[in-house]
DNA sequence: TGTACATCAGTGAACGCGCGTTCACTGATGTAC
DNA sequence: TGTACATCAGTGAACGCGCGTTCACTGATGTAC
């Protein structure tokens, strides 16, 4: 008994069908995505993917949950300044999560259309960005601001998710205009900063 | 001949059919929205919706034609100062454009949720948008700016759609805060101001 | 003004496509002795 | 180590549900004379 054959094998077509679905997700959109693109993504069988998943979702719910395994799932991360009034503070909070969207721009965004059609997955997505949320009002609470420090903490990250989106996405205007990454997280950080009432900046 | 008795009745269930699809859009969706759900709505059978449209995105592209017709449907207006070192021209177009999407936000809201589905609609939707994008832009070339004029101009657009998108669904933090209108206008106002290298901007 | 026929908006049951999901089957791995 | 049986991942054709769309029918409006 060569130990554990087939669990190793099941693991693996899982862990294929879960890139498979990622590969997909990137190139239809998760709510364009059938069952069958998946299968045939992962060059396997249709009846296959439910010997793994109950249906799309669960397979979603895997994939957040990989995600969130990950670690570095939130901004809220020792070791840096949080004091918003010095510039680089912002940067780096602004860096950090242009980064980790980059990273996982394909769940988030499949988890915005999820949440979109299933009401559930509303709620799991703002459970996901609550935590930064908080960590950035939080920062903002010692600041002379232009209003609540979570609606302004909120505006922050609409701005982050939605400019991130957009921009990886490749629908920045300008019609297919690249955005380099250090040009998105300074314009980001400079504005920002200014925005909560940090130095006039410019050029 | 009572004239046009057939046309006069024929365009008030048109009417009808659409303020029962954007009813019906508020309640569940646009992508969560069945033919039938919208013919209940209006209490007419199914069959007679397709007197009037061809299918659902048809729908969508009258009600988007309705709302282009209606005139403002862009924050491009004449009798307004346009020189962003001032506050109030800023708050002017922030203004506008809370108002103009708090108004048309279902049948915008709907445009998104399209544009996620069907390519066709993510040009329009980005047609839509660029005259305010190109403003906005215009608005900007003579500032001093932390970066690129069109990435300012997408990062402004992006953040009051995303915004107003969030709290007017009710889907801002604090779970159910209500946001005025008034302050969320000047929150805002007080941000992008001085984001955009304005005044420092405090309390 | 009246009659006979034509047209058209609206009806709702029925049709059929697309796709999620099931299930009988296969062959390989695991277990018992 | 070998044999007989059990289990399980994977297969892919078939099933069936949901829903968009059609269509024969109705009754009211329009037209012709």
């Amino acid at each position: 008994m060569a130990v554990g054959i087939r669990k190793r094998q099941a693991a693996e077509t899982e862990a294929e069908l879960k890139a498979a679905a990622v590969r997909t997700f990137a190139r239809l959109g998760y709510l364009n995505t059938k069952i069958t693109d998946i299968t045939a993504e992962a060059g396997r069988a249709a009846g296959s993917f439910y010997t793994h998943f109950a249906n799309k979702e669960a397979l979603l719910e895997a994939l957040l949950a990989d995600l969130l395994a990950e670690g570095d799932a939130s901004v809220v991360e020792p070791g840096h300044s949080d004091d918003f009034r010095d510039r680089d503070a912002v940067r780096w909070h602004v860096a950090v999560y242009w980064n980790f969207y980059r990273r996982r721009q394909t769940i988030l965004v499949a988890l915005q259309q999820a949440a979109i059609v299933d009401p559930s997955f509303a709620r799991r997505s703002q459970e996901l960005m609550e935590p930064d949320l908080r960590h950035i009002a939080g920062h903002l609470e010692r600041l002379e601001l232009p209003g609540d420090p979570l609606v302004v903490a909120s505006m922050i990250t609409t701005l982050m998710s939605a400019f991130a989106d957009v921009w990886l996405s490749g629908r920045g205007p300008g019609l297919g205009r690249e955005l380099p990454d250090e040009e998105a997280i300074e314009t980001l950080t400079s504005f920002l900063y200014a925005g909560i009432g940090g130095e006039r900046s410019a050029g």
